[in-house]
DNA sequence: AGCACGCCGACT
DNA sequence: GTCGGCGTGCTC
């Protein structure tokens, strides 16, 4: 018997060995079935130890092997070895997170025939002697597939219950073709790679960025700092066309609900390559088959948000992170890791250039930039003759306020709106109202498992708690004093709505939040509704700013930035200043002037001031020197430990005991230079019936940073208890 | 993380 | 009497 030791998808930092018999042949990186404890896993091999700690009578012997060939390329192993290492995550949860669920499950990586399907001679039958007379929707889906080949797969736009029925009624079937991989170079035979006729003249700066590129040899990472409407796709687009041309797949990571159907159809319309968008609603095959065919190097171009940073391709030549800014790419639970930052990493390996394209860089890549480890690109004319936007602050303490909104800022809408323009309003505050509370004494209906106040839903007539989604019906009695008088403060979107159709009859609002866009497909529904003009207002969180083109509003204001000026959280400044930039390119495309403004009590904010009349980048630049001063990153390195349990007292002892044991280690003069910061609340102090207290390390050397917790890590094990939950997120971005 | 074992409260 | 709540411990 062998040994075999296997990285299991649990969140213990070790790995478990095996026995295999003497006959069986597995290499690393291959996927066998284990027994652990009295249930079966998916494990990934790591490694063959010649000898084990293990007592011989507690080894179990492997179930299955499941592969002959590891399912992890150099590339991606050397990855995913070192993001572990370095966000100290468990090996085997964060090899099982770059698999598609299929695999994860134990799916086969052969490519199935099932996918292929074929018209019947009952089918070319009923389109010619008009069966289908009377079913319309499935007249045409066959209409549609007889001009396909003989053989195709399953269109992604088709309505399911079509498909369904003409399945069903024989007049479809599934076929099965041998599958035969073919290169997408094989695919394109003699077409071109590009469509010429869609490509765009580019202006000087353009042209010279894209020759840049051109030129550029081996790895380089370009931060390109476009202006909203300068053409960066433009730019992206003439640099894949060359990378291609190479015989080379590109990767292209997107935030979460950046992935418009426009940029989709921009790429496809560009290029008549194998092209995989690795949508929200791709089904788990269809996932594995993009997945299988980048890696067989059957596919171009790659499209996804941040998981699609696991992709494996056959020859992988180019990187590109569009809005490279966004908090989307960094992945808020499981293994923390910051797409961004791991794909720089990979294509630092691999000897590639990576392009990180925005009109906001955040800070840290600016700093990057300024220090050298970026290479800057501006683009700074604005394509066409859009012009650029009107800004205005409100300044709130002298306004009458209707549910937040001024009277300037409602005759402004009055205005665009009778022009027939659309007005879009950003609040962060999804609900009617977030709070509910008592007018007699005070008192406020809050979420028990959380201790924070219910939000307030008028149109489902619930409580809902916005952290952990627990329902509560609405009181009609005070809870404290008994009164009656039970009152709501604060506003929300849905409150917005109600006030701007009492105020605007003769205009329809589209609402677009957490709570209008919940329902699959609805968001689409919703941005169809503005796109096609049927609704003038248009009410979002912050989800409405992202990638949606809207040419005919003119008029864009944030609601209330005020939170964002005073926050605990030293990024709301960047966010702002963020989603301000973003926003005040939605409006006024298209030759069409457009407004933007901000209601605030505090319109002589410094950084508001310089955001403002000096533009993105000298707010950046003041907001990095403050950083700078007070040692925050990117001029430190933080790591935030987080530690959650039901009992309040155990929780804050434990962290006090955690760091009392690193202020033991640090307190010696190799390891000058740390800052502990805590152990205090977390900003969410309570969540879903369990207490958090966090504490953050923090030091100019990332290093240094990372030694410590290696050091940490061994000490680790003593900390290990079954009661608080200690979780690891090295350089946070939200710190709450 | 899962899952089993184990010990105390409100139900047929 | 038992069903089931979640505290504690373990997984090669």
């Amino acid at each position: 018997m062998k040994l075999i030791r296997v990285a299991l998808p649990v969140p213990l930092a070790r790995y478990f060995d095996y026995l295999l018999p003497e006959e069986c042949l597995v290499v690393k990186g291959a996927r066998v079935i284990v027994p652990f404890g009295n249930q079966r896993k998916l494990g990934i091999v790591v490694d063959f130890p010649t000898e084990t700690e293990v007592p011989t009578h507690k080894l179990k012997p492997v179930i299955e092997v499941l592969d002959t060939q590891s399912l992890f390329d150099n590339e991606i192993w050397s990855l995913l070895t070192w993001a572990a290492n370095y966000y100290h995550a468990p090996l085997g949860e964060v090899l099982q997170s770059a698999l598609p669920i299929k695999l994860r499950q134990g799916d086969s990586t052969e490519r199935t025939t099932c996918d292929y399907f074929s018209v019947t001679e009952q089918g070319h039958n009923a389109l010619a002697n008009g069966v289908l007379i009377r079913a319309k929707k499935q007249q045409a889906l066959l209409a549609e597939l007889v001009q396909l080949a003989k053989v195709f797969e399953k269109p992604t736009a088709c309505s399911p219950t079509a498909w369904k029925a003409l399945m069903d009624k024989g007049l479809l079937e599934k076929v099965d073709v041998p599958f035969i991989a073919q290169s997408w170079q094989q695919r394109l035979a003699d077409k071109p790679i590009c469509n010429q006729q869609n490509r765009l003249v580019l202006n000087k700066q353009q042209s010279l960025i894209v020759s840049r590129l051109h030129f550029h040899q081996g790895y380089g990472a370009f931060l390109l700092n476009g202006v909203t409407g300068s053409g960066k796709t433009e730019v992206y687009l003439q640099v894949i066309d060359e990378v291609l041309k190479r015989g080379e797949q590109v990767l292209v990571l997107v935030p979460e609900i950046g992935l418009t159907p426009q940029t989709i159809q921009r790429f496809q319309a560009r290029f008549n390559v194998e092209i995989d968008v690795l949508h929200s609603n791709l089904n788990d095959s269809q996932r594995l088959n993009a997945w299988l065919r980048a890696k067989n190097g059957e596919s171009a171009i790659v499209i996804g948000t941040r998981s699609a940073l696991f992709t494996q391709f056959d020859r992988l030549g180019l990187i590109i992170i569009d809005e490279e800014h966004d908090s989307s790419f960094k992945q808020q639970d499981g293994w923390r890791y910051h797409a961004r930052d791991l794909a720089i990493w990979r294509a630092k390996h691999k000897g590639i250039p990576i392009i990180l394209g925005t009109a906001t860089p955040s800070l840290e890549s600016l700093q990057n930039g300024k220090n050298g480890k970026f290479i800057e690109l501006q683009l700074n004319a604005r394509a066409g003759n859009a012009q650029f936007s009107r800004q205005q602050v409100i300044d709130l303490k002298t306004q009458r306020i209707y549910a937040g909104l001024s009277e300037r800022l409602l005759a402004m809408m009055k205005s665009h709106l009778e022009k027939g323009n659309q007005v879009m309003l950003f609040l962060n505050r999804r609900g009617f109202a977030p709070v509910l509370l008592c007018h007699e004494c005070g008192w406020i209906c809050q979420c028990e498992a959380c201790e924070k106040p219910y939000t307030y839903h008028q149109k489902s007539r619930v409580l809902r708690c916005h952290h952990c989604a627990s329902q509560h019906i609405i009181p009609r009695q005070c809870g404290h004093c008994g009164s009656t008088h039970l009152i709501t403060t604060g506003i929300g979107t849905e409150q917005l709505e109600q006030t701007l159709s009492q105020h605007f009859p003769q205009f329809n609002i589209t609402r677009i939040d957490g709570d209008s866009t919940a329902r699959k497909g609805s968001l689409e529904q919703h941005l169809a509704e503005i796109q096609s003009g049927k609704s003038q207002i248009l009410i979002g969180t912050q989800m409405l700013a992202k990638g949606h083109h809207f040419p005919n509003v003119t008029l864009v204001a944030i609601v209330n930035v005020d939170s964002s000026l005073f926050s605990t959280d030293f990024r709301a400044e960047e966010r702002l200043a963020q989603l301000y930039i973003q926003v005040a390119g939605r409006a006024g495309r298209a030759e069409k002037q457009g407004e933007v403004v901000l209601q605030t009590h505090y319109p002589d904010h410094p950084l508001l001031k310089s955001l403002l009349t000096e533009g993105y980048l000298s707010f950046a630049e003041q907001a990095l020197s403050m950083r700078k001063l007070m040692g925050l990153p990117p001029f430190s390195a933080q790591v935030l430990f987080r530690a959650t349990g039901r009992d309040n007292e155990k929780v804050v002892n434990f962290l006090q005991e955690l760091t009392a044991c690193l202020q033991q280690i640090i307190t010696t003069p190799q390891w000058q230079g740390f800052q502990l910061l805590g152990p205090i609340n977390a900003p969410m102090a309570k969540k879903a019936g369990h207490f958090r207290w966090q504490l953050i390390i923090q030091h100019a050397e990332r290093g240094l940073i990372q030694q410590l917790l290696n050091q940490f890590d061994i000490v680790r094990e003593q900390f290990l208890r079954n009661d608080i939950r200690l979780s690891v997120d090295i350089d946070p971005q939200d710190l709450g």
